[in-house]
DNA sequence: CATATAGTTCAAGCCGTTTTGAACTGCATG
DNA sequence: CATGCAGTTCAAAACGGCTTGAACTATATG
């Protein structure tokens, strides 16, 4: 949620991949991976192997991607951590290969659900803390407590709008009614 | 949504706000707020105003939130513009105050709706010129064009849960439901 | 085992964003 | 109209995250 200035659309055309088309469908999901707290380049990696739909070895990838040895080894390691990249053994060839596997959207929502619920869940506290504190005093006015009260609820308010977020993004609607139904 | 690394919570404490519940609270809500994009202590001078509930000078919101004098005019003119900050001209004194006014999530979804939509919307338009493109080269395979359409429907996800995020915010949930109804 | 090539690590550099602070503007007051 | 204080501006500094590339490790091959 920070990508709000943005280069010219046509501006990211030819670098070396095939068609124009082929590195602007790329930079594309390296720009919605991003929205969602990653790195633009870790999409674009795996839109990379997504799209050509075979297994490249990194040295492919740096040239096509124009990436470093070095980001291109920490960019895979993560997918594969995430299990959204292969890694496998061509039959003659010394070398790795990469193959793109699961669905983008199932890693996005596991990564983001151990991150940024923590996240909330410790902003909820500091706040709970904090009112708990206030409440000790008292020389605290009500009133104030109730201001405190009124934050949290901002973040009760992020992590209900996180949840559904996340179960939209696995399509999973039917439960999503169920959260307004109990 | 990039906050994924954290200092102790319990370590920004006794700055010069009252007790030091007062600064963790204000903390908190500044990291809710860079949560969704905007500045921290954006969220942190709203925070102050609100839980203070009066009218302070920038020299007071200076010297409780440790921030330079430049810092403050600053911050101030945005949470102006974005009405959630009042300016206030008080009896006898010369110099303005500032006060709290709205509910930070409203402002917090206009703000979004009007950055992060055009972001995506953008991001969707590259995915179908690409694919536009592909379409137009007869030596694609379907099946590529086909792996672009599935990368359209991840923007198209986003898009959609960004969609639900701001409802929620807005706490309209009919409006909610009749997304799924039509 | 020597050599070559693939892959990893991490300190240093780069780059965009945020903050600072000094110069400046505007305004009220004596 | 001189003085002082509130507020603004903006170039430079600080900061933080990402990438680079050189040194290093691991692995395959003759």
């Amino acid at each position: 949620m920070k990508g709000y200035l943005w280069a010219p659309s046509a501006a990211t055309q030819s670098h070396s991949a095939s068609g124009g088309w082929e590195s602007m469908a790329i930079d594309a999901v390296g720009n919605v991976i991003e929205f969602w707290g990653f790195k633009r380049n870790q999409g674009r990696v795996w839109a990379l192997l997504y799209l050509r739909d075979e297994a490249m070895t990194a040295a492919d990838i740096e040239k096509e991607l124009e990436l470093s040895k070095g980001g291109v080894s920490m960019l895979i390691r993560d997918l594969e951590r995430w299990g959204v990249v292969l890694r496998v053994r061509l039959h003659g060839d010394s070398s790795w290969h990469y193959r793109a596997e699961t669905d983008l959207m199932q890693m996005a929502r596991r990564v983001i659900e151990e991150r940024e619920f923590t996240f909330i869940a410790r902003i909820r506290a500091d706040l709970a803390e904090a009112r708990k504190l206030a409440e000790q005093d008292p020389a605290t006015p009500k009133p104030k407590i109730e201001r405190i009260r009124k934050m949290e609820s901002v973040a009760e308010a992020t992590e209900t709008a996180l949840t559904i977020f996340l179960k939209t993004s696995r399509f999973d609607v039917g439960a999503m009614f169920e959260r307004f139904r109990g």
